[in-house]
DNA sequence: TTGTGTTTTACGACCTCC
DNA sequence: GGAGGTCGTAAAACACAA
């Protein structure tokens, strides 16, 4: 599979029970004068990355990360795992050259096709508190990341439900995030298909009430097996535990 | 507009593994 | 002990109906 056919997949799925209003490629160069709003990453600090253990051989959700473990989405690599880093838009240093500022994300505003977003760019509102309780690390209690991000993100995903070490370094660096924001990515990004498969599950089991035997579930039962690119997280799991 | 429901970032708690 | 995992949750951002 090319892996640029990949890009679609999912993105516009984000409001998978809202119709999908949002058609990033389409409605996003409407406004290209998105700015990000201020943010820095300088308390993420994080490991070094190339810090990997070659001794993780056998793949869980545990060690994976660590390594570049096989898994790939059938066809989705010739290799069978580890995808060549080969997006346009990433492999293109993000501070090039155009003339354009250096948003805090290292995108150049404006020129980003994917950075412009469904809402003007406005002072940023400092509602964090400190004094909440809550410990948040900055200021802005949570940034929006771009559509473009957004998207390689999802391609990502598509590709490999557990980001490896070295995908999470290049990736943070594409995308002018920092690798703990990757990671964390995709820990949400699992969570929401877990959670997603979790509503198709109980919709195929409310349709089957009327029967008499109970689907038989193999391991985790929030984990099922599901038709469509959600599938594979049951297969991950099936081989994981 | 505004109210409400959903999605998206981000974190803490706790767990396992090395 | 530190890494990343899940799970639950907070709150901002967003979509949409009324």
């Amino acid at each position: 599979m090319e892996v640029g056919t990949l890009c679609k997949i999912e993105v516009t799925g984000m409001y998978p029970n809202s119709q999908s209003v949002r058609h990033p490629a389409q409605t996003l160069t409407l406004n290209s004068q998105y700015l990000p709003p201020a943010y820095d990453f300088t308390g993420f600090q994080h490991h070094v990355p190339g810090v990997v253990d070659p001794s993780a051989s056998a793949w869980n959700p545990i060690n994976a990360p660590r390594e570049e473990f096989p898994f790939s989405f059938p066809g989705s690599s010739p290799s069978g795992g580890q995808v060549g880093f080969s997006f346009p838009e990433l492999s293109s240093a993000p501070p090039a050259a155009g003339g354009g500022s250096l948003t805090p994300y290292g995108f150049i505003s404006g020129q980003d096709p994917f950075s412009s977003r469904r809402r003007p760019p406005e002072p940023i509102r400092h509602t964090l508190p400190a004094s909440r309780g809550k410990t948040r690390t900055k200021d802005k209690y949570r940034v929006v990341y771009t559509d473009h991000q957004r998207q390689e993100l999802e391609k990502e995903f598509q590709l490999n439900r557990y980001i490896t070490m070295r995908r999470k370094s290049e990736l943070s660096m594409a995308l002018g995030l920092s690798e703990r924001q990757v990671k964390i990515w995709f820990q949400n990004r699992r969570a929401k298909e877990r959670k997603m498969n979790k509503k198709r599950l109980q919709h195929s089991q409310q349709a089957s009430t009327t029967t008499p035997t109970p689907p038989v579930l193999h391991g985790d039962a929030h984990l099922p097996s599901s038709p469509g690119t959600s599938s594979i997280m049951g297969d991950i799991k099936s081989e994981a535990y």
